[in-house]
DNA sequence: GTCAATGCAAATCGTTTGCATGAAC
DNA sequence: GTTCATGCAAACGATTTGCATTGAC
């Protein structure tokens, strides 16, 4: 797992190369990303801002611009279903794959190598690239498969 | 694969459990998609309705509705992703999985029996209950792949 | 005749955009 | 000083909702 140091650095030469300039904003919500062991959408990176950095203002559009840019740079990654919209996470983790509650959105990571080879057999078998290596199951966890009848 | 009247019926017989009423709105909107090989979002529903049927006015509000009542019975199923919003198949065919072009929203189906074992086992290990056996994997097609630089 | 479903328009939600101001270089 | 980024508010697209009317039973 990278630490935080290097992860800004990428975000420095990312934004160098590309002529963009280097803000508190961007490093902030990059830094929020990194630090949260959680999958966070716009509105919760903005009320964390809120609570974590009190005298900065940050507007909405800014995260969802930041948070744009960020995934385009691979410095995040997203995965998105139903309601709630886009939920975003830090790249300084291994990869890993989501199973996702459609009761209550809880998210539990999992890794494993059967599936890892296979999705790649069969993305190329059809001509595919696997750009991110992103898979989601969807299902009920233990407590919402209690609560709905 | 099952016949349109098959799951015709089947809706005739969930509304009347539910204390709803059989309608012609509800009948074409199943109809559509499971006769229709392809993944449609609600407005491609309703602009397939004018075509098909175009002495029938439904309403856009109606087709949502619907498609979330169908899917919420089993009688189809969907897929969301980024733009686009969601989209929706009968269940009239087998159960498969989707592999999603990130470029053009192509989408192309398959069933592997390796995987569909190892989702189940790890979902169970976290006490996780597949509802639909979905699974998405994300990538770009060939053509988007020599597209993009 | 009763109650649920429909169509329409207004409302809502997540997200994006235009533009004047402010900050990075 | 120039250029890019920000914040704000308005715009947007997909989806939902309130309500009077229509249709199923």
């Amino acid at each position: 797992m990278k630490n935080n140091e290097t992860v800004l650095d990428d975000l420095k030469a990312v934004l160098k190369t590309k002529g963009m300039k280097y803000t508190e904003q961007r490093a902030i919500i990059l830094q929020i990303l990194l630090n949260i062991d959680d999958h966070l959408n716009a509105e919760e990176v903005l009320s964390i801002v809120k609570v974590k950095y009190p005298d900065q203002k940050i507007g909405i559009a800014t995260i969802y611009r930041t948070l744009n840019f960020l995934e385009e740079v691979n410095l995040i990654s997203s995965i998105s279903f139903g309601k709630d919209g886009k939920k975003y996470e830090g790249n300084n983790e291994e990869h890993h794959d989501h199973i996702i509650c459609t009761g209550c959105g809880k998210i539990v990571e999992f890794l494993d190598d059967t599936i890892e080879k296979k999705q790649e057999e069969i993305a190329s078998q059809n001509g595919f690239k696997i750009t991110d290596h992103t898979m989601q199951i969807f299902g009920l966890c233990s407590e919402c498969q209690s609560t709905k009848k």
